[in-house]
DNA sequence: ATTGGTTAGTCC
DNA sequence: GACTAACCAATT
């Protein structure tokens, strides 16, 4: 019997493979390769699966495929493999991850490799055909022709309209025989490329030797590595070394980075240091680009690939090594659609392809700190900052019955003065941009609100605008109070408009640079400020986390940090790890060069247990007590968690749901709520969800798997939308 | 009668 | 999610 039905996976919401048949015209697709099928009414490009010699879909349903689209799948196993694993895992749609995992224009039908790059000639008889036969009359035909024979290889279309030559003409030389259009074959994959550095590697410390050596003798073999390393203790420079490994060895290697760190300099530093093509893949690049960047990853033309997030699924001939730079990030979780996560995802693909994996920070998140201390990844720790710079010291500064002016205590504005003075630079770290979050009436009492979220817009100045940070809502402010007619309206509380105004009265003399996602949304923007700030002698930054990642300042001796109580209290359990990420990773910004840092902490809240061992002991041993904390509450990574949200514009709908849904829960798990989400309201839609948790994590699965049929069961399913998050890092 | 808006069902 | 047939209701 023929295996005639065609298995494949649709890009789809539904939780199912399709079965189609195969027409004898067709060969048989392999598996992973694409195939264009009727799909109701529409057209649609599946994955094969596999090809079967039976079906359970009845044969009056079943339709015939169009058209196979590939004679070789369009991922390695290990990549297909990986994209089956995480529907289980995150429970997605297969057809949904595959859609996540290719390029746009492949989904849409462009061909899988790259046809190769068109060039125009002429032919021996247009090389030598008189200028006086039959093209004599046509001046722009000799022109061409005359262009064509100075460049015997032949000319690339984009430059062939630069010199003027429009396409009717070539084909006119065409019809005559005299010139003619060739595809060229994409180069060679190169195997061993010579010549691999561009310039020399730095040398290294000892603790950077041994790194490195352990991450090189691994080549071949699955190996996790955390490489934890301080601000400044060189984990770039033991990447590019341990790449160049692999290049030699004939490998690729794939670099992830940070949205916000893949930064032009980033870049900028691989291509300074290494011959071999690089393949940069984020999402700044139109469809086009990421296309061919993909094509030079799967081919081995590249011998590096760095991308964002989603960079996680691109093939590469011949893997060799995977880095995960600042995996602690939180812009490898994808937080919408398929909520996978780039680094757990990054870990297991070196698993499939036998590499070595290196996770990269100076702030490990708690899970992958537990990983290492439990032995299932191998620590690297590099102690020590390069040549000769220190440490900062960390200060706190008791806000309590402290006058402020606009933010600012005494004793903070007293060391800003005097850091200035002795011409050195400072950082003011504000994780709130725009002018005040709250518009506040002083004679009611009323208070700006969003209209369509539970939240207070912030005020904006130059232009002034009211601007809800959360659903993105922009209007004029009231020159009125709409509840009493009062004209007082204060802004209260302080963002980085705020501080510059304010610090600029204050520090007349002294240029001030602003650093946030309004002051940098000009293209180039960002380059143009650090250019700035690097030739400015004593200055102020001031910034939102911007400021605090991957960017260094040499000049900047002295960190402020104006309200860290803000995050320490958030709701989320997750909330003290990340403000003691994000005070060290500002901190890493303040003294690096032979001038010792200082940084300074403006608290409410001084005796605050965590905020004392973070700045006291240091990150590791805050990061120990936190983890005693998760484990005795079964938190992550002791317990595992998977959240189930709901939204719907009306408002009772997503509670109900989710109420509906819990009862489809078995009893052997935790089950906390439903409630509604932390701001209920957000852009005019109202939010609840569901946390479930479990000890085991087969167990959490066990029951997810068990629980999504009956979701997909419940009526109001269709009315709600929904979605399930598992391993969710923000609880909201 | 027409249209607009919601709802339930299908998709191999 | 995209699409459609079916239904209901208020609008010409």
């Amino acid at each position: 019997m023929n295996r005639r039905y065609l298995q494949l996976a649709l890009p789809s919401p539904l939780r199912q493979n399709f079965d189609y048949l195969l027409p004898a015209k067709i060969d048989p697709p392999p598996v992973g390769a694409r195939v264009r099928v009727p799909f109701g009414r529409q057209e649609q490009i599946g994955i094969c699966l596999g090809l079967s010699t039976t079906t359970e879909v009845p044969e009056e349903k079943l339709r015939v495929a169009s058209e196979a689209l590939d004679e070789e799948s369009v991922l390695p196993p290990s990549l297909f493999q990986l994209c089956q694993w995480a529907a289980g895992y995150y429970h997605h749609p297969l057809g949904e991850v595959f859609d996540t995992a290719l390029p746009v224009l492949l989904r849409q039908g462009e061909p899988l490799t790259s046809p190769g790059e068109l060039r125009w000639r002429l032919t021996r008889l247009g090389e030598l055909y008189p200028l006086d036969g039959a093209i004599r009359r046509a001046p722009k035909q000799i022109e061409a022709l005359l262009k064509l024979r100075e460049h015997p290889d032949g000319l690339i279309p984009p430059l062939l309209a630069s010199l003027g030559i429009e396409r009717p003409i070539l084909l006119a030389l065409q019809k005559k025989g005299l010139a003619e259009c060739i595809t060229l074959t994409p180069a060679e994959p190169v195997k061993a490329p010579g010549g691999l550095l561009r310039e020399p590697h730095h040398a290294l410390s000892s603790e950077q030797r041994s790194a490195l050596a352990a991450i090189s003798t691994h080549s071949g073999q699955f190996r996790p590595f955390l490489l934890f390393g301080i601000t400044g203790s060189g984990k770039t420079e033991i990447y590019l070394q341990a790449i160049a490994a692999a290049l030699e060895r004939g490998e690729q290697a794939l670099v992830l980075v940070p949205e916000i760190g893949l930064a032009p300099q980033t870049v900028a530093r691989f291509r300074a240091r290494f011959q071999t093509e690089i393949a940069v893949l984020h999402s700044g690049r139109n469809e086009r680009e990421r296309l061919e960047a993909w094509r030079a990853a799967r081919a081995g033309q590249a011998g590096i690939v760095i991308g964002t997030r989603s960079a996680v699924f691109t093939p590469l001939a011949r893997p060799g090594l995977i880095i995960v730079d600042e995996e602690h990030d939180l812009s490898f979780k994808q937080q919408d659609g398929f909520r996978y996560h780039a680094r757990d995802l990054a870990v297991r693909r070196a698993q499939l392809e036998n590499v070595p994996v290196v996770l990269g920070s100076a702030t490990p998140s708690l899970e992958t700190l537990a990983n290492a201390r439990q032995g299932r990844y191998e620590l690297l720790e590099l102690k020590t900052r390069a040549a000769g710079a220190s440490t900062p010291a960390f200060r706190l500064i008791d806000l309590r019955q402290q006058k402020l002016q606009e933010g600012f205590s005494d004793p903070l504005l007293q060391t800003i003065k005097a850091t200035l003075a002795r011409g050195e630079q400072v950082l003011v770290f504000i994780n709130r941009r725009g002018f005040a979050p709250v518009l506040l009436c002083h004679d009611c009492g009323w208070q700006a609100r969003c209209r369509r979220c539970d939240a207070r817009p912030t005020l904006h100045r130059a232009p002034a605008r009211l601007h809800c940070h959360h659903c993105g809502s922009e209007s004029a402010p009231p020159v009125q109070c709409p509840s009493c007619g009062s004209t007082d309206l204060r802004p209260v509380g302080l963002g980085t408009e705020r501080a510059e105004d304010f610090l600029t009265k204050r520090f007349p003399k002294v240029p001030l640079f602003r650093v946030d996602r309004d002051s940098t949304r000009r293209k180039e923007a960002l380059t143009q400020l650090y250019h700035d700030i690097h030739g400015a002698g004593p200055a102020l930054l001031v910034g939102t986390q911007m400021l605090a990642k991957g960017h260094h300042f040499p000049k900047v001796t002295l960190v402020a940090i104006l309200d860290i109580d803000g995050g320490l209290f958030g709701a989320d359990f997750r909330a003290p790890e990340h403000v003691a990420q994000l005070v060290m990773q500002v901190a890493g910004r303040a003294g690096r060069a032979d001038k010792p840092g200082l940084v300074l902490l403006q608290t409410h809240q001084p005796e605050h247990q965590l905020l004392r061992e973070l700045i006291t002991a240091g990150y590791s041993a805050f990061a120990d007590r936190v983890l005693e904390e998760r484990q005795q509450l079964g938190l992550p990574p002791f317990g595992h968690l998977a959240l189930i949200r709901a939204e719907a514009p009306d408002a009772a709908k997503p509670m109900a749901f989710l109420q509906g849904v819990a009862s489809g829960v078995g009893n052997n798990l935790q089950l906390w709520g439903p409630v509604p989400a932390p701001m209920e309201k957000r852009a005019g839609r109202f939010r609840a969800h569901l946390l479930l948790q479990s000890e085991r994590r087969a167990a959490l699965h066990g029951a997810l798997a068990n629980l999504i049929p009956h979701i997909e069961g419940l009526p109001d399913a269709r009315r709600v939308r929904w979605s399930v998050d598992v391993d969710p890092q923000d609880i909201d």
